[in-house]
DNA sequence: CTCAATGATGTTACCGGTAACATTTGAATG
DNA sequence: CATTCAAATGTTACCGGTAACATCATTGAG
């Protein structure tokens, strides 16, 4: 139809410049900064802006202006029952303030995160955020060298460089055997995740060696061979339970392996927490529904994304809606106790 | 220190054109279509992307060639345990063929929706996808004159124009109904979802009258005030077996209302299914967990995101990796049968 | 009344790519 | 050997904004 080259254009701010009879930049200044503009003039954009139903256009923008309003993440999944709620609040709180999230997976993998990385460097980001610390090479040589707030999540570690915004994962292992402890129990046995590339999940282990070593006690981590979590629980809690010394209590890397060992032994026929007590992690949403209701720790899986989107926007300059909020970047987990331990 | 604009400059198509002295635009080729390139300047080009560590920047890219790779999704909430698996094999897919995944939530807002859209818009995204058949008319109007493919998910609607990948969520509520009737059950009662803007929900509880009227059965909808669904669920089995003439069976909303009732309705003593068979809907990870398991309807949550990446892809131009596959936009919910029903 | 300071608006160039068209090269053809 | 045509590469302009600088009122001080 028509010459141009491309003919199904949106309105562009030279469009709408026109019909308010002003200069491109004039439009561009109403929407950046209104106020330096006078009101006839905005009054003229405001009408001709509302005539073309003119959309800006972010991509331009940003490349014209080193500064895309995208803001990158990678987390190991998004189905699970661990990060949505992340993802959840970060997301919330950055289309607050006028960015977008740019979403991929890692499944625990440092490839796919490098390649996402890489993927995501090509849009600019405003920032990037990733979770754990553990990151390949590559990543660490691209992230340093992006010239962007990088923030890393649900891990904490003083020494690192990077902001990071999470929890110690050593503090939860050693949480875990002081609750047992403080309960009388002295055979306490650790089920470690079968998700191989969860290193996070090894920093809760060695918390838990830890711990018990300072007690006195010897350390029983056993290592399921089952890739389902669930599948995997049962495993940990036959070969855990059915020897001559059982476990008195078994803390188990998460609340999947600990929800599928409690169910095989209740239909096996075992007690908990009369037979053994059963702890977790995780805090994921069935686990005040089961019967006995699972003691867990809850990690601080919505403030992380909170926290880390206020990082990100500090960072960028942008002043927090609601007033100056003085979290910390290391987040308290909190120990949940039900039933079953 | 430079005299450039941005000192921080990663490496451009120019630098790495000159390094390998070649034009622009021939470097261009190379990514794009590097069979038009001959061997020699592909080594050149090559060696120089490689010295200079360059990465493409898409957002120039799509400016120019007014084709981003980025696809854009709404979708009521991300944390919950329904479309989490959705987004994942939706935003697997796309990765996996170099699109983007640019995500936010509407929590069953149409409000929240529309200003998503209109801040997607911003992106030019190569395609839009949002849950449900249900818009407010600024997001429809938007979506019309957007030039590029739009999915909805979640619900399958044959007569709406827009492709569409989900189910027939009325045929989920005769489908309860009918698997109930044939255990030979009579009254049987539903339990609204107390979530206000969920629509498709509203659906499935149609479903269940028009079924229960063909068998000639008497509806019986039950409308929690609770807001949280655990504590509306206890609501609805409060009232529905304390009567002279309890509920028989109980079809809810969804497995976190049928657990939130069945909890207490053991806690109270009941038994399930004896004085009462449960039916959820959703399958969410918990239901076979429960004592007794739960009884529900498992919609298609990941395929849904596979067949919309699919076909977005397809409308995109893009081959299907792994050879056309034949699946169809309407999909099948599964009944799984458990202890509870 | 002149001139500097201030605020409002415009001009120009450029961000980093790519479409469209132009040119060069080399092999095939008559 | 001239001609033709396809393949490989280059030139130019432009995508839709915005930074930087220039210009043009106003206004107020001296």
């Amino acid at each position: 139809m028509s010459g141009k080259r491309k003919g199904l254009g949106r309105a562009t701010v030279h469009d709408v410049a026109k019909l308010a009879d002003v200069s491109s930049i004039t439009v561009s200044r109403y929407f950046k900064q209104p106020e330096i503009v006078s009101e006839v003039l905005r009054g003229r954009i405001a009408k001709a802006v509302a005539a073309l139903d003119y959309l800006p256009n972010h991509a331009a923008g940003g490349l014209a202006s080193t500064r895309g309003r995208i803001v990158a993440m990678v987390i190991p999944n998004i189905s699970g029952p661990i990060f949505a709620n992340t993802i959840q609040s970060f997301s919330d709180e950055l289309n607050r303030h006028g960015y977008q999230l740019l979403l991929a997976s890692s499944y625990f993998s440092m490839e796919k995160e490098e390649s996402a990385v890489r993927a995501f460097l090509g849009w600019s980001p405003a920032a990037l955020v990733l979770t754990s610390q553990y990151h390949s090479e590559g990543t660490e040589r691209l992230i340093a060298k992006a010239a962007m707030p990088v923030v890393e999540t649900w891990d904490y570690v003083p020494e690192r460089k990077p902001v990071q915004v999470g929890f110690s994962h050593v503090e939860v292992g050693r949480q875990s055997v002081e609750y047992l402890h403080g309960k009388g129990y002295k055979r306490i046995a650790y089920v470690q995740n079968s998700l191989i590339g969860d290193l996070s999940a090894l920093d809760r282990r060695d918390g838990y060696i830890a711990r018990m070593n300072e007690y006195g006690l010897e350390p029983w981590v056993f290592v399921p061979t089952q890739a389902d979590p669930f599948e995997a629980g049962r495993q940990a809690v036959n070969s855990l339970l059915l020897r001559q010394q059982p476990a008195e209590a078994i803390v188990f890397a998460n609340d999947n392996l600990a929800a599928g060992g409690m169910l095989a032994g209740l239909r096996a026929g075992k007690r908990f927490p009369e037979d053994c007590a059963i702890f977790g992690f995780g805090n994921y949403a069935f686990s005040e529904m089961l019967l006995p209701s699972l003691t867990t720790i809850r990690p601080p899986a919505r403030e992380i994304g909170e926290v880390a989107a206020l990082r990100v926007l500090q960072a960028l300059g942008e002043t927090p809606v609601d007033g100056p909020v003085q979290h910390l970047n290391l987040l308290d987990c909190e120990l949940i106790a039900r039933e079953s331990a």
